[in-house]
DNA sequence: CGCAAAATGTAGCCTTGGCTTCAACATGGC
DNA sequence: GCCATGTTGAAGCCAAGGCTACATTTTGCG
């Protein structure tokens, strides 16, 4: 069986491509939820985030945390006016708590099981990006805390 | 305390800008990774790996798997002759045995956790190049079959 | 106030990973 | 044996995300 060796790819092939895009997609989405994880922290902590702030926080040079912020300002996450500090929209605070949400979860998922705390922090970093609504939904499960049953 | 705010970066800054550092690799080198995987598979499967086969497999264009075989051989993973197919070095094959163990554990964990199956292997392709040595040992200690003792 | 330092922003360069387009090669059918 | 078809490869384009170098603005201190 599985002789799908000759031609016709549809069933498997499909899926498997769908998966890998699905997976590229979210590397793609990776950087700018990094970003707006991290504005959000820095706005709730000190009350500003500044582009060198976020450039050190993320270890990379100042230009390119600039750069990024104009993007997040082109897809509408954030705003800024000229050597103010930058802000998050609704949507791009909306997008933070999510983001923050799946990164908590992520990481009581690692401690429960059994991976050392630094390591989990370290880990949920690259993780969160592709846990998806469902196995978000069955981590939270297996916390023991479902999500609003409603 | 914690008023890291005005200047001295390095305690917590620093573990933290790691983090993103080490994220942001992995992400790096999921392609090659998926690369690497994929052909095994179709080396398993059929006994040959064609550019074509790979492109349509990834979901992408044969031009970009081409261009990303040709980064595979100059990193030593791969080799082949031209209109001939693509054959794993024996660096390539060992990472393909470690990034297909890995997706397994990976696999085996979200079911265990009670993620659906087409979830879990959605999800998997993503999360797995994330998943440090001290993570996969603990899934694997998790699902009750350590690794080999010695 | 005025000036130096720090933060910010801009420009230009590189690599990666997508894409399309076109040329070259191999294969199979006739 | 030859040509159509399909695979392969090369070239060139684009956006993203790094970087350095340089220009500009703010800030704060003397």
């Amino acid at each position: 069986m599985e002789d799908d060796k000759a031609a016709p790819p549809a069933g498997d092939a499909m899926r498997e491509a769908a998966r890998h895009a699905s997976a590229r997609s979210a590397r793609a989405s990776a950087l700018l939820h990094d970003y707006v994880e991290l504005i959000a922290d820095l706005l709730e902590g000190t009350g500003e985030a500044r582009p060198t702030d976020i450039a050190r926080r993320l270890g990379v040079s100042h230009a390119t945390a600039i750069k990024a912020i104009a993007r997040l300002k082109r897809e509408g996450l954030a705003h800024s006016k000229p050597y103010r500090g930058v802000f998050l929209t609704a949507e791009g605070q909306a997008l933070a708590a999510e983001v923050k949400a799946r990164h908590r979860v992520v990481v009581d998922v690692l401690l429960a099981l059994g991976v050392p705390a630094e390591v989990a922090e370290m880990d949920a970093e690259g993780i969160e990006h592709h846990v998806s609504e469902a196995t978000l939904a069955a981590f939270e499960r297996f916390l023991g805390r479902p999500r609003t049953p409603g």
